[in-house]
DNA sequence: GTCTATAAGTAGATAGAC
DNA sequence: GTCTATCTACTTATAGAC
């Protein structure tokens, strides 16, 4: 139970809470009003339709993910130095939301539409920019040649995924191995960082 | 709208690709029903309840996502060969079925209990025996010392982010870069291979 | 702004004819 | 096995009192 002053804030925060649990459709007006301590007809005052409600939800969620990604990326500092901050940025980001990364993806694979209205958003610039950092980095012979694509989806990919996989893998590496899942989850600011430079870190001579 | 002989098959297929499309909650009966070219009614003599239904093709979907792992992990070859066969086999796997991982993702993630009845499965034991595998050859110094459990995740998060991030990556790479999304997944058999075997072999004198 | 009561539509599930 | 018709329960959304 969501115990904010302000209503409007105390209905997006339980708004929140459920439909990442549920994702939209398995999301119920009543359970939303219940979560918030108020009563369902309040909900379509401040927000009229669940459609809308969940709307402004993903936006939010949107602009949680992004805003790491921007942080990182439009700073202008060392190549290696920008890759470590994205990394702890992020996994900072997951650890505190991690059910989130499972949320978007699945709610825009159900309806990509959804996207049209980020097209024109910051990230997809900050991105690119960091795309031409990495070429520049590969033309200049400081690290091995990789595909820019490729490298940020490797990097994504091994930072989104054990937070998406906890509910398959704490389990068996709590039992099998006797590990605490969110002491594993912490470790990959440093994991993750080392296997990349590994990868892409020239060949010393 | 699906063509097999047989109606029992014709729901599952028919089930499958609603399921998949818009998840246990947002999936009705009366869609698949149409998507099989049958009555709902004939649903429910056959599966009685939505849920049956569900249960039928989750469990299918994990076999297909797991068999693959299986395969890969319990073969007799070199470690190396095993890693890239792991790989290729995934990836064709999921080339088949893009959309797989986030439904199956999500769905354990909303409904966690639902693993309970696949703790007993053989994935688990062939990951063990790969991660066992894996520590040899680390302890043999044939390849740099990485956490076991760690080098999976980083495996897996490579292979699998890729096709949940295609709706949201899809249009940029294509519209900025030019580069046909599904040409990018099909590279990542070799990509990723090469990017782990960078990470993890030793450096060279 | 907040509530109770209720309308209108939809979902899963069943009855019963063929 | 397969269909049409229907029941029952639930869900979003609104009307209207306070």
């Amino acid at each position: 139970m969501v115990k904010t002053e302000n209503t409007e804030e105390r209905i997006l925060e339980a708004a929140r809470a459920v439909f990442i649990r549920k994702g939209l459709t398995g999301a119920r007006m009543q359970e939303i009003a219940d979560e918030a301590g108020i009563n369902k007809a309040l909900l379509h005052y401040y927000f009229r339709t669940k459609e809308k409600l969940f709307d402004r939800i993903f936006f939010e969620v949107f602009q949680t993910i992004s805003s790491g990604i921007n942080q990182a990326f439009t700073e202008n500092i060392p190549f290696f130095d920008k890759i470590k901050k994205f990394i702890d940025l992020y996994i900072g980001v997951l650890l505190e939301n991690p059910y989130l990364p499972i949320f978007f993806l699945n709610e825009i694979q159900q309806n990509p539409e959804r996207l049209q209205q980020f097209i024109e958003k910051d990230v997809f610039k900050s991105m690119s920019s960091f795309l031409i950092q990495l070429s520049d980095e590969i033309n200049a012979g400081r690290i091995r040649p990789v595909h820019p694509v490729h490298f940020i989806i490797n990097m994504i990919g091994m930072l989104v995924i054990p937070f998406a996989v906890k509910p398959l893998l704490a389990p068996i590496v709590s039992r099998q191995l006797g590990i605490d899942y969110n002491d594993l989850l912490r470790e990959r600011k440093e994991v993750v960082f080392q296997f990349i430079i590994n990868a892409i870190k020239p060949i010393e001579k």
